[in-house]
RNA sequence: GCGCCCGUAGCUCAGCUGGAUAGAGUGUCUGACUACGAAUCAGAAGGCCACAGGUUCGAAUCCUGUCGGGCGCGCCA
């Protein structure tokens, strides 16, 4: 261990702490004693060697691309030379020379290339991570490096005046993914939906409502500027004459909240249906109207006016934002005395934080992304950190349907809806497709591949490798083979190297999943899968499971159970089911 | 004009916060089904990482500039 009372050592001690230590998965874990391993024989070496080091950087390891450079590779050796003032290779030699490689599987280390330290573990670390695969099942996977953190994640937030669009399908996708991602990496995180109907749109929405049922009822009427002229609203007030045919007995005014209330209050359960029928479920669908309700718009105002960040110019009145580093200050009470959008945003956003989150999450639209400046201003002005709010935003999507981009006019009606989108390709199909591309990438959606049943779509390529195992599983059943756990199976069979890199790359998972999650990049998950599945596939036709001699197929049924394990939480987190057939 | 995203194989995109010979799908070409599902596998071809500088042992990756594409910049939401 460490000598102690050497000053020179504090700057090590702190950046060689791993929160992956407390995790419990066997890949994190090793990985973690073998940065430790590492990082113990930096410092002997450098004490040994007299090296004249400031700190010592994170050991990071990484799996080679090339399967000659062995399992796991540093290059520590050479971000150390310039401080060391030393060739890489020769820091190198002297790190494997005070390397205690004991309980960290290694089998061999040594120098190569530039000055890489290549190590090879011994294949019992993978036969450890197979008993941990068939002992956790489908809790294989999660870890606890969000240390329960609580992240309010909100997404789609999609106005309540209409069909929600592909966009709000994209974000449904990729927040429900993340939200199951920062779960399975030990976060606490609540999805929320903040629902806008108490601004103009809503108003402009009921009263075009309103319009329809009149029409409806026989009554001339003009239709209001900028309202919504599209078949949907006049199909809702066909409804709602059924349900309130006494409607136009009250007086206008009534009339007019009445159809901006019920008429949101639909729309939002139409989309709630939408969206659980593509597996996602919000946990919170907060209501803009009770923040007027309960006057939090003026609070918010009152609470920043006492800090002297608002002032009255032109009739409005105006938030200092530029203090905080927004492009110029936003009106947050217009000259006719209604609040902004911000105003209302600023006060949610508050409730947000007292109701006790850490971090704050959001999911936005390209067309959005000039907001997240005054939004982050409110944030600190508001007294918390501005690094506690954060912006995910997620590019347009482009339809195609045979590779012709599919013309959309909103103003005419004339749009792909979430709903079409589902019917036509299911949800499987489309949740991988959004999951597919980085969030900050266009996204081209092919209608007709998505909705394809064949080879050419990748998302049975997963589904299949489940299917797949499914029916080997099956086969042993009906012959009456016993399926033996991975602890009484001889694991030491598995020995071709696709047997191995199957194991491997479902060693990957924990880690994969913490870094899709910290990193935001659900689409690492969908990739992920891709690479498992890809991995089972040349694993099948390679090695035969049901008929070879009886350890060997013990060993391989082990092997395939847990692959199918893993599959299954890959798909879960993607939301995406797991057939048996297909 | 200012801000953000993007520019990598014919096409659609990855590239692990700077590493070893830049990857995958798709398309093209060549092979593999008389044992567990061929919606699969094995292989070939395909690249001036938009361009020009800079930072360093080392750049697709970081910095600056140019060109090209997308989006945004309201007392709208």
């Amino acid at each position: 261990m460490l000598p102690t009372g050497l000053s020179v050592y504090t700057a090590f001690v702190r950046t060689y702490s791993f929160k992956e230590v407390i995790v419990m998965s066997v890949a994190l874990n090793l990985q973690a004693r073998i940065q430790n391993a590492l990082a113990d024989a930096v410092r002997q070496a450098s004490l040994a060697g007299g090296w004249a080091l400031e700190a010592i950087p994170l050991v990071e390891l990484e799996v080679p691309r090339e399967k000659a450079h062995g399992d796991l590779a540093t290059n520590i050796a050479m971000q150390l030379a310039r401080d060391a003032k030393l060739p890489p290779r020769r820091i190198a030699e002297e790190i494997i020379g005070h390397l205690n490689m004991e309980g960290t599987f290694i089998e061999t280390a040594e120098v190569a290339g530039p000055g890489f330290i290549n190590l090879r573990l011994s294949n019992e670390w993978l036969y450890e991570v197979m008993r941990d695969i068939a002992r956790q099942g489908t809790d294989y996977g999660r870890s606890r490096v969000g240390e329960g953190q609580r992240i309010m994640l909100e997404f789609v937030s999609a106005n309540p005046v209409g069909p929600m669009n592909v966009v709000n399908a994209r974000a449904a996708a990729v927040g429900d993914t993340l939200a199951n991602l920062m779960e399975a990496a030990g976060y606490d995180v609540s999805r929320e939906y903040y629902v806008n109907d108490a601004g103009r749109q809503a108003g402009l929405f009921g009263l075009s409502l309103l319009a329809r049922y009149k029409e409806l009822a026989g009554i001339a009427v003009e239709f209001p500027e900028d309202g919504y002229p599209a078949p949907y609203v006049t199909e809702m007030a066909k409804v709602l004459r059924e349900e309130v045919p006494d409607l136009l007995e009250k007086p206008q005014e009534e009339q007019e909240a009445f159809c901006k209330r019920w008429g949101t209050d639909r729309m939002v359960a139409l989309q709630r249906d939408d969206l659980a029928a593509f597996g996602v479920e919000f946990d919170v669908w907060f209501r803009e109207r009770d923040l007027h309700k309960s006057r939090q718009l003026e609070k918010v105002i009152d609470y920043l006016d006492d800090k002297g960040l608002i002032y009255e110019q032109d009739g409005a009145l105006w938030f200092a934002s530029t203090r905080f580093g927004d492009d110029k200050d936003r009106v947050v009470v217009k000259s006719d005395g209604l609040p902004t959008y911000i105003t209302a945003d600023m006060a949610y956003h508050w409730d947000k934080y007292r109701r006790g989150f850490d971090h704050l999450i959001n999911i936005w639209g390209p067309d959005h992304h000039g907001y997240i400046g005054r939004m982050s201003a409110a944030i600190q002005a508001l007294g918390y950190e501005a690094d506690s709010f954060e912006v995910l935003l997620l590019q347009l999507v482009t339809l195609l349907r045979h590779g012709e981009k599919v013309r959309m006019s909103k103003r005419a009606g004339e749009f792909v809806s979430m709903t079409e989108l589902l019917e036509e390709v299911g949800k499987d199909a489309a949740r991988y497709f959004f999951l597919m591309r980085a969030p900050d990438s266009h996204l081209d959606f092919d209608l007709a591949l998505a909705a394809e049943q064949s080879q050419e779509n990748p998302v049975y390529y997963v589904q299949y490798a489940h299917a797949r195992i499914s029916s080997i599983l099956r086969q042993a059943e009906e012959d009456s083979i016993q399926c033996p756990s991975a602890d009484s199976a001889d694991l030491g069979l598995l020995q071709s190297e696709q047997e191995l890199d199957l194991i491997m790359k479902m060693a990957q998972l924990p880690e994969e999943i913490v870094l899709a999650a910290q990193r935001r990049e659900p689409h690492r998950m969908a990739r992920y899968a891709h690479e498992l599945a890809s991995t089972f596939h040349s694993f099948y036709t390679h090695c035969r499971v049901l008929g070879e001699d009886e350890a060997l197929q013990g060993a391989r049924l082990a092997l395939v159970q847990n692959t199918k394990t893993v599959l299954q939480v890959v798909l879960g987190l993607l939301g995406i089911s797991a057939p048996e057939k297909m």
